[in-house]
RNA sequence: GCGCCGGUGGUCUAGUGGUAGGACAUGAGCUUCCCAAGCUCAUAGCCCGGGUUCAAUUCCCGGCCGGCGCACCA
C-alpha cells in the first residue's frame, strides 16, 4: 500500500485541478479553498453516495436551509457564548492564554464557568486574584482581554439593528425549521432530516490545506426519535467492521483499538447506544464505498473531558493522513452524537414556537388536573396592570402546587412583588379531564461528517504508486463511482476516420449518463497516465480493428490490463463494472 | 495570535544589485498501430507594498501566503 506525503498529495490536487488555494491572484486568503473540476466533481460524487445512503435508503428528507441566519438563532444555541474566545496575552513570554480558563482553573475565584461573564469581568477577576501565566508564571492583571468569536459576523439588511452569523455548522438550520419538519413528517417519530451544505468558522489558524478551513462542507443527518420508545435495526450493520477505540483504551498505557463488527460492539457495550451504533455501521461502510482504506480508519470515543455538556455518549470517525513511514496522524472525519433534547429544548426556550410533538396514548387516560379561572373584575382594579400576569403566575401555581389553594388566600409572585389573593376569586378548582397523549421533547441523534475531510482522505488513501514497463506511474485508486471521470475515451491516432469514431463513441456514452473525458493529443500512453492521476478508472481506445469489427479495447486503470468488447455492448458493460457486479477480469 | 523557516512560469527547480535558465507539463506541427518515446516551434515566471540605490526578483522593513512548533479546534 503506497502512502503518500501531504506535499506530494496538495501538489497533485493542484496540478491536477482537484482543488487549489482561493483567490491566489489577490495573494491567496487562508483558509478558502477552491475545488477543480476534477474536485468539484469528486465532491458532488461523494456527496451523492452520502445522499443516496444516509437520506435515500433511509427514508429521510434533506433539505436547504440558508447559510445565514439572525443572531437569536446562535443565541440559542449556544454558540454566541460558546464561540466567544477570551484569550490574554502574557506581557513576558507572549503566549496566549484562555482568560476564562485561566479564571476557571484558579480554585481560590470560586468561578468555574468563566465563559458567560463578560471580558471587563474576567480582567477584573484576573486583578483581584492576581493571576499568572500558566507558562511562565508572570503576572497577568491589567492585560486587555482579547475577544475572538469564530462565527463570521454580518449584518441582515441596512444598519446594523440586524446582526446575523455565517452558520458554524448546518444542524442549526434543521433545528430551527424543526416545528414544520414534524409536520412534514406527520408528526410521526421517529423522522430524519439530511442536509449537506456549507458551514463557516473563523479559525485563528487555518492549517494543512483542506483539512483546516474558514469555509467547509458538512453533510447532517438529524434524527429525531422517541427516546422512550425508538430502536434501531441493527441487523442491517451487524456484520460492518471496524475499529473501535473506546475512552477506556485511549487512557490506558497500552490502550489499543479493538477491530470487531458493529454487532459485537453493541453485545459487547464497546457503544453504548444502539442509534450510536447504528450510524456507525452505515457511516463505516459508506467510508470504504468511497474510497477510505479501513486499515486507517477508526471510530474514537470521546473521552468524558472532550464531551459536550448536553452528550451522553460520542465517538468521531478517524482517519490516517500520515505522510510515509510517519507516525499516524489521526484527524477527525465526523462525530456521532447523542445530543438527548438539548437542541430543541433550547430553541423551544427561546422561541414562540413548540418543538415538540404530541404522542397520542394508546388509550386516553383520566388524570385530575387543578385548573384557575381568576375572576378579572377582581384582579383588573386590585392589580391594575400586573393583573394579567398575576393571573398567569396563579395558573402556574396551580399546575405545580395545588396545595396552595387550600387556605382563604394564596399568594404569587410576579417580578419580585408579591401579590395576594382571595382564593374564591381564583377560580380554582380540581377537576378530572381526559388526556388523549402528551407532548414529548424528541431526542435527536447527530451523524455528522465533513464532507472535504473525507475527499482529501479518499484521495490520501487512494494514491498509488508503481511501474509499468519500467516507467513510473501514479495514480488514484478511487472506486469507480466516486471518481470524477468514468471513462478516458481515444482514439489510437486521429486519423484514418478514428477520431471521428471515437467522438461518436464519447457522444453516445455521455448520453448514456457516462462521465467521459476525450483525449487525442499525443501519444497513447500519455493519455493513460492523465486519466490514471486523477482516477478514471476505465479507458476506452478506438484503434484499426474498431473500423473493421466494431470493437474497441477498454482498459483497467489499476491492473492496466485490456480487454476487447463490442462497441454496443460497452455502455452495459460499463455500467456492470460501476454497480460492482462484475469486475474488470470477469468481462 | 506568537516563534522559526520559506515564497522564481501550471508544477518542480537554478541563479542574480544591471529584470532570469533548465526540467516536467501545456499548445501547434512532424513522427508513432496501445502505456509519460523522438524532433521542431510556441505559450508562460521573480507574492504584494514601502525603503535604500542611478538601478531591487536579489538588501532592509511591513503585509499576504505556505510549512513546522505553541495556542486554538465550540
Amino acid at each position: 500500500m503506497t502512502q503518500v506525503s501531504a506535499e506530494a498529495l496538495v501538489e497533485l490536487a493542484k496540478r491536477r485541478g482537484f482543488f487549489l488555494q482561493s483567490a491566489g491572484a489577490y495573494g491567496g486568503v487562508s483558509g478558502f479553498y477552491t475545488f477543480g473540476p476534477q474536485g468539484a466533481a469528486l465532491k458532488r460524487n461523494i456527496e451523492d453516495t452520502w445522499r443516496d445512503r444516509f437520506a435515500i435508503q433511509e427514508g429521510h428528507m434533506e433539505v436547504d436551509a440558508p447559510t445565514v441566519l439572525p443572531e437569536p438563532v446562535f443565541e440559542a444555541s449556544g454558540h454566541l457564548d460558546g464561540f466567544d474566545d477570551m484569550l490574554v496575552e502574557c506581557p513576558e513570554c507572549g503566549q496566549s492564554h484562555r482568560a476564562d480558563h485561566i479564571v476557571e482553573d484558579d480554585p481560590d475565584t470560586g468561578i468555574d464557568e468563566a465563559e458567560s461573564l463578560a471580558p471587563e469581568r474576567i480582567e477584573e477577576v484576573i486583578a483581584e486574584y492576581e493571576l499568572v501565566c500558566p507558562t511562565c508564571g508572570t503576572g497577568l492583571a491589567g492585560q486587555a482581554i482579547e475577544q475572538f468569536n469564530l462565527m463570521f459576523e454580518t449584518t441582515i439588511g441596512p444598519g446594523s439593528s440586524a446582526p446575523g452569523y455565517l452558520r458554524p455548522e448546518t444542524a442549526q438550520g434543521i433545528f430551527i425549521e424543526f416545528p414544520q419538519l414534524a409536520e412534514y413528517a406527520r408528526n410521526q417519530l421517529p423522522f430524519g432530516v439530511t442536509q449537506i451544505g456549507r458551514a463557516y468558522r473563523n479559525e485563528i489558524s487555518p492549517r494543512k490545506s483542506l483539512l483546516r478551513v474558514r469555509e467547509f462542507s458538512q453533510a447532517e443527518l438529524e434524527l429525531f426519535v422517541d427516546p422512550e420508545e425508538n430502536e434501531p435495526d441493527l441487523s442491517s450493520v451487524a456484520d460492518a467492521r471496524a475499529r473501535f477505540y473506546p475512552a477506556a483504551e485511549q487512557d490506558r498505557e497500552d490502550g489499543k483499538p479493538i477491530e470487531t463488527t458493529i454487532g459485537a460492539a453493541v453485545e459487547e457495550g464497546i457503544v453504548a447506544d444502539p442509534w450510536i451504533a447504528y450510524y456507525l455501521g452505515v457511516a463505516a461502510e459508506w467510508y470504504q464505498r468511497i474510497g477510505l482504506d479501513m486499515d486507517r480508519f477508526r471510530f474514537r470515543q470521546h473521552r468524558p473531558g472532550e464531551l459536550a455538556h448536553y452528550s451522553e455518549d460520542c465517538w468521531d470517525a478517524e482517519g490516517d493522513v500520515s505522510d510515509p513511514g510517519a507516525e499516524p496522524d489521526w484527524i477527525e472525519l465526523g462525530g456521532f452524537a447523542y445530543r438527548a433534547d438539548y437542541d430543541l429544548s433550547k430553541h423551544d426556550a427561546h422561541s414562540e414556537e413548540d418543538f415538540t410533538v404530541f404522542k397520542q396514548y394508546d388509550e386516553p387516560i383520566t388524570v385530575e388536573k387543578a385548573t384557575v379561572d381568576p375572576d378579572m373584575s377582581y384582579l383588573g382594579p386590585e392589580f391594575g396592570g400586573r393583573a394579567g400576569d398575576v393571573a398567569d403566575a396563579l395558573a402556574d401555581l396551580a399546575e405545580q402546587e395545588s396545595d396552595a389553594f387550600e387556605g382563604e388566600e394564596v399568594s404569587v409572585e410576579v417580578d419580585g412583588e408579591s401579590y395576594t389573593v382571595p382564593v374564591e376569586k381564583t377560580g380554582f378548582a380540581v377537576e378530572e379531564v381526559t388526556e388523549s397523549g402528551k407532548h414529548v421533547t424528541p431526542h435527536v441523534v447527530e451523524p455528522s461528517l465533513g464532507i472535504d475531510r473525507a475527499l482529501y482522505t479518499a484521495l490520501d488513501h487512494s494514491y498509488r504508486e508503481d511501474k509499468v514497463d519500467g516507467e513510473e506511474r501514479t495514480y488514484l485508486a478511487l472506486p469507480p463511482e466516486v471518481a470524477p471521470t468514468t471513462v478516458g475515451v481515444f482514439p489510437l491516432m486521429d486519423k484514418d476516420g478514428l477520431g471521428e469514431r471515437a467522438r461518436e463513441l464519447a457522444a453516445t456514452l455521455r448520453d448514456d449518463g457516462v462521465s467521459v473525458a476525450y483525449d487525442d493529443s499525443g501519444a497513447i500512453g500519455r493519455r493513460y497516465r492523465r486519466q490514471d492521476e486523477i482516477g478514471t478508472p476505465y479507458c476506452v481506445t478506438v484503434d484499426y480493428d474498431t473500423l473493421e469489427d466494431g470493437t474497441v479495447t477498454i482498459r483497467d486503470r489499476d491492473s492496466t490490463a485490456q480487454k476487447r468488447v463490442a462497441v454496443d455492448e460497452l455502455a452495459g458493460t460499463i455500467e456492470t463494472l460501476l454497480s460492482g457486479e462484475d469486475a474488470f477480469e470477469d468481462i
